[in-house]
DNA sequence: TTAAATTTGTCAATGATTGACAAGTTAATT
DNA sequence: AATTAACTTGTCAATCATTGACAAATTTAA
């Protein structure tokens, strides 16, 4: 797994041999903001998690791992967190899953 | 702790006596938002956590490690988010500092 | 050199958040 | 019960960040 995501996504699309312009169709997107997400100069929208995920067939669940994994990294630096904001995290996560069991949205 | 962070706010604020316009007044916003805030309609603004800190002599650690975790806990909630996340989220964060030894902005 | 691929800059459109205020309800006090 | 203070709710324009789109520049490969 890469560092950032952006870069994940390059290595994704060389590895198939696709141009910005052939993923960025696929992506719905712009290639020119594709280029800018893969160099971490724009953010990869979570809306458009499934469609990256259909076209390299790849397991949802760890690619929101990966992405949310990174977001979360990228406010702790910017904030400076201590990592036992994870803990905390765990333990609200829990917490909201106990005290409402019936999943209301599933996103993916 | 409470399991909100406007819970948390509202504790702080009953157990100082303080009404919903005093302590607005301090946090620099409207009391009718400071209501929405300790009832979860509306979301507190990091940038007003120094201030909170101060207003009620808390440590601005734990105040921000109550904060993030609560917003990291509830996107996870939202989009269903293995506890892998978390996990992702550590080396992720452990990676950003070991190649970004200086911290260009420390913002509390 | 030419053409394709990528990067960068810019900006208006979009969308979300916020501040502000009015009007409402609830709770406490007299 | 009437009055007042405290709190809640609804709304909306202003503000701010994000996005889509396109042009132009640069880099890379043939």
């Amino acid at each position: 797994m890469k560092a950032t995501f952006g870069e994940y996504i390059r290595q994704l699309r060389t590895d198939k041999g696709l141009t910005l312009t052939e993923l960025a169709a696929l992506l719905k997107l712009d290639s020119a903001n594709l280029s800018k997400i893969e160099n971490g100069k724009r953010e990869f929208d979570e809306k458009r998690l499934d469609k990256l995920a259909t076209a390299f067939d790849l397991d949802i669940e760890k690619l929101k791992t990966e992405y949310f994994g990174e977001q979360f990294a990228k406010k702790m630096y910017q904030y400076n967190c201590s990592s036992e904001t994870l803990i905390v995290a765990e333990e609200k996560v829990n917490y909201l899953k106990s005290i409402n069991v019936k999943q209301t949205e599933i996103k993916f």
